[in-house]
DNA sequence: CTTAGGG
DNA sequence: CCCTAAG
C-alpha cells in the first residue's frame, strides 16, 4: 500500500572552492614560500560545508513533499522521527524554497564556494613537475587526507586543523593584492560559477609581468547566490567531527534506505573551474595602479610585474581587462617562474539513491556520507597538461611543457583516489533486490564495487565551454607510481562548471531498474575535455635508442622495445616506439630536405633503413615459412 | 594489454 | 599523436 518509490541521483559532485594558486619554478623547491591569504579554502573545506550544510539544515520535509509528488505515502515512522527536527523549520523552508524555485528536481542541486579570501598563492622555484605536483599537494595537504592516513581520523584531524588556524601553512606576508580581499566572490548555492580569476604572473627580474585574463564567463542561469564564508563555516566543525566519527551503527540511518556508489567512467571529466594563465608583456602592461609586488615574493630575487588586474581578477574579475591580453610572448628565461590559479576542485560523480519518503535531511547526509567515503581513501594530486597526464615526476616544469605559456592554457590539476576501492556503493537494506544504478547501466557496471573513489579535477579555464561536464577516471596510474602526484590536464569552461552545478544532483525515477538501465546518466562524451599529449618529439639520443633496441629486438615488438630503450621514460610508451618507428622509416627515404625537426642524423637514418629491411623481411619469411615447414613435417 | 595501421 | 580493430 505505501508505495515507496526511490529516487536515483546522480550526484556529478560538489563544486570545491577555488584552490590556491600554485607558482613554481624550477630551482630550489626547497625555497617555497607560501602566501596564504586569510581563510583558506580548499576541497576539504569544502567537505566540510557540506557537511556544515547538511548538518545544519537537518529538517523534516521529505524529499516527497519537496518534490512536490503528491503520490506518495509518507512513511509514518520517519515522520515521528523527524518530528524532533521541526525545529528547525527556518532550515526547511529554505530548503524547501530552494528546491521549489528550481521547480523541478532536475535542479536540484549543492555546491559550496567560498570567498575570494580564499586564495593563497604560493610561489617557488623551479624544479622538476614533481616539485610542482608535490608543491601543490603540499598545498592542499592539511585539509585533505594524506596518502597514507586513515580516512576518519586524519580527516577529521584535517579539518581540524584547518580550521584551527587560519594559515594552516606557513605564512608568510599577505600579498597585498590577495590580502585585501574584502571582497568576496560569491559561490551560488547551485547552478552558479565561481567568477573565473585567471591570472597568470611571471615574476622576472625587474618587471612586473602580468598575466591576467579574465574571461568573464556567463553566468547563465544564476540565481539566488549564496557566499559562504570561512567564518560561517568554522563553527560546524563539531558537526563534521561528529559526523565524522559515527559509528557504522550511527550511520545506518543515512544509508537506510538509500544507497550511492561511486561510478567511473573513464571519459568522464567533471570540472568547473578554470585557471587561466596568461603573460604580457611588461611592456604592454598597463598598470591599474594595483600592482602588488608582494604577489611575487619580492624578497627573493624574484620580482613582480605587473599585477594589476590581478586583484581584480581574484575579486570577480571587475578589473579592466588588460589591453595587451591579447598579446603574448613566449619568455624564455631562467628564471622563470609560473604561477597558476587553482580555481577549484569538484568532487567526483556519485549515484545516490533514496527513498522518495526520506527527508531532505537524510539525503544530506548520504550525500555527505558519499563525499566522505572519496575524501577518506586519500587523494593525490594529478597535473594534466592538453589533457594529458604529466607522469614524469622528474620532468622539469619546463620540459613538461608547463613554463610554456600555451600550454598554461591548457593545465590542469586533478584530484584522483590514492587507493583503489576507498568506497563501496552502498546498498540500502530497504531495497536489498535493487542494484546499484551503477550496476545496471553498463558503462558504470564495470567496476562498481571495487572502483576506486572517482576523480576530482582541477581543470583551467578553457577558451569553449563544454556542453556536458564529465568526470575523467584515469584507468591506472602505475606510471606515478614514483610520484605522489599524477597528472592530466584539461580544459573546462566556465560554463561547464556551472552546468555542472546545476545538475550537482540528478533525480533519476526509479520507475523500473530496467528503465533506468536504458538511460545512461551521461551520453559517453569521451572527446569533451580529453586533450591531446603534449608533443614531445624524440630527441637524437632517444632515436639511437630506439634504433638500437629495435636493432636488436625487430619491429613488432614494440612492448619490449619501449621496456629496453625507454623503460624510464614514462611518457613513451610502445605505441610511441611503434610510431616513431614509422615515422624514422619514413624520414630515412625522404630527401633531407624534406625532413623537418631536429636532424636525425644520417647514420641512424642508416640503420634504420637498415633494420627495416632486415625485420621486414624476416617477418615475411617467417608467414611464408610455416606452411614450408608444416611441408616438410608432413613429408 | 599489445599490435598494427590508418588518420 | 590519436584512435581502433584485432588478437
Amino acid at each position: 500500500m505505501v508505495f515507496k518509490k526511490r529516487l536515483e541521483y546522480s550526484f556529478n559532485g560538489y563544486h570545491v572552492p577555488a584552490m590556491p594558486q600554485i607558482p613554481k619554478s624550477a630551482k630550489r623547491k626547497r625555497s617555497v614560500r607560501r602566501k596564504v591569504v586569510d581563510g583558506q579554502m580548499c576541497a576539504f573545506d569544502l567537505l566540510a560545508a557540506v557537511a556544515g550544510k547538511i548538518l545544519e539544515r537537518e529538517n523534516s520535509s521529505t524529499l516527497h513533499s519537496i518534490l512536490g509528488n503528491s503520490n506518495q505515502n509518507v512513511k509514518q515512522g520517519q515522520l515521528e522521527e523527524e518530528k524532533q527536527l521541526d525545529e528547525k523549520k527556518l532550515c526547511q523552508d529554505e530548503a524547501f524554497d530552494q528546491v521549489r524555485s528550481n521547480g523541478s528536481k532536475e535542479a536540484l542541486g549543492y555546491s559550496l564556494g567560498t570567498t575570494a579570501k580564499n586564495c593563497c598563492t604560493e610561489s617557488y622555484s623551479p624544479g622538476s613537475a614533481e616539485s610542482c605536483e608535490a608543491e601543490f599537494m603540499d598545498g592542499i595537504k592539511t585539509r585533505f587526507v594524506s596518502e597514507q592516513h586513515e580516512a576518519e581520523a586524519a580527516v577529521v584531524k584535517n579539518i581540524q586543523h584547518s580550521w584551527s588556524s587560519d594559515n594552516p601553512v606557513e605564512l608568510d606576508a599577505k600579498p597585498p593584492a590577495l590580502a585585501s580581499s574584502d571582497s568576496s566572490i560569491e559561490v551560488p548555492l547551485h547552478g552558479h560559477h565561481i567568477p573565473r580569476i585567471s591570472s597568470f604572473l611571471i615574476c622576472r627580474d625587474d618587471t612586473e609581468l602580468i598575466v591576467d585574463r579574465d574571461d568573464d564567463e556567463n553566468s547563465s542561469g544564476c540565481t539566488h547566490p549564496r557566499t559562504i564564508t570561512s567564518k560561517a563555516l568554522k563553527p560546524q566543525y563539531h558537526k563534521i567531527r561528529k559526523l565524522f566519527s559515527k559509528t557504522d551503527l550511527d550511520m545506518k540511518p543515512a544509508f537506510h534506505s538509500l544507497k550511492f556508489c561511486y561510478t567511473r567512467r573513464r571519459t568522464q571529466r567533471y570540472s568547473f573551474k578554470r585557471k587561466k594563465v596568461f603573460e604580457h608583456r611588461s611592456m604592454s602592461l598597463s598598470d591599474g595602479g594595483t600592482s602588488s609586488k608582494g604577489l611575487c615574493n619580492s624578497s627573493e630575487k624574484e620580482i613582480n610585474y605587473k599585477t594589476n588586474n590581478l586583484h581584480a581578477a581574484l575579486h570577480g574579475g571587475n578589473g579592466t581587462s588588460s589591453p595587451a591580453s591579447g598579446q603574448m610572448s613566449s619568455y624564455k628565461s631562467e628564471n622563470f617562474h609560473v604561477k597558476l590559479s587553482i580555481k577549484s576542485f569538484n568532487v567526483p560523480e556519485l549515484f545516490i539513491e533514496i527513498s522518495e519518503t526520506a527527508t531532505v535531511g537524510l539525503l544530506k547526509r548520504t550525500i555527505m556520507e558519499a563525499a566522505t567515503a572519496i575524501l577518506g581513501g586519500g587523494l593525490r594530486v594529478g597535473v594534466l597538461l592538453q589533457g594529458k597526464k604529466v607522469r614524469d615526476d622528474n620532468k622539469t616544469l619546463l620540459q613538461a611543457g608547463i613554463s610554456n605559456v600555451d600550454k598554461l592554457d591548457n593545465l590542469g590539476f586533478m584530484l584522483e583516489p590514492k587507493s583503489a576501492g576507498a568506497s563501496s556503493p552502498v546498498t540500502s537494506p530497504e531495497y536489498p533486490h535493487t542494484h546499484c544504478p551503477c550496476d545496471a547501466i553498463e558503462p558504470l557496471a564495470r567496476h562498481p564495487a571495487a572502483s576506486p573513489a572517482p576523480v576530482t579535477e582541477i581543470f583551467n579555464a578553457s577558451p569553449e565551454p563544454p556542453v556536458t561536464s564529465a568526470l575523467h577516471f584515469p584507468e591506472s596510474d602505475h606510471d606515478s607510481v614514483h610520484s605522489p602526484v599524477d597528472t592530466k590536464l584539461v580544459n573546462k569552461p566556465a560554463a561547464a562548471a556551472a552546468t555542472s552545478n546545476s545538475r550537482a544532483l540528478v533525480p533519476v525515477p526509479a520507475m523500473s531498474i530496467d528503465a533506468v538501465s536504458m538511460v545512461p546518466l551521461h551520453k559517453p562524451r569521451r572527446s569533451e575535455f580529453v586533450q591531446r599529449r603534449i608533443r614531445r618529439p624524440f630527441s637524437v639520443s632517444e632515436v639511437e635508442a630506439l634504433v638500437e633496441a629495435v636493432e636488436k629486438l625487430g619491429t613488432g615488438r614494440w612492448r619490449d622495445v619501449k621496456l629496453q630503450a625507454f623503460d624510464n621514460a614514462k611518457h613513451r610508451t610502445y605505441v610511441d616506439m611503434k610510431d616513431k618507428w614509422k615515422t624514422l622509416v619514413h624520414t630515412a627515404k625522404i630527401s633531407p630536405r624534406q625532413r623537418r625537426g631536429e636532424p636525425v642524423p644520417q647514420e641512424l637514418l642508416d640503420r634504420v633503413l637498415a633494420a627495416h629491411g632486415y625485420w621486414s623481411q624476416r617477418q615475411a619469411k617467417l608467414q611464408v615459412k610455416p606452411p614450408l615447414a608444416d611441408a616438410c613435417m608432413l613429408v
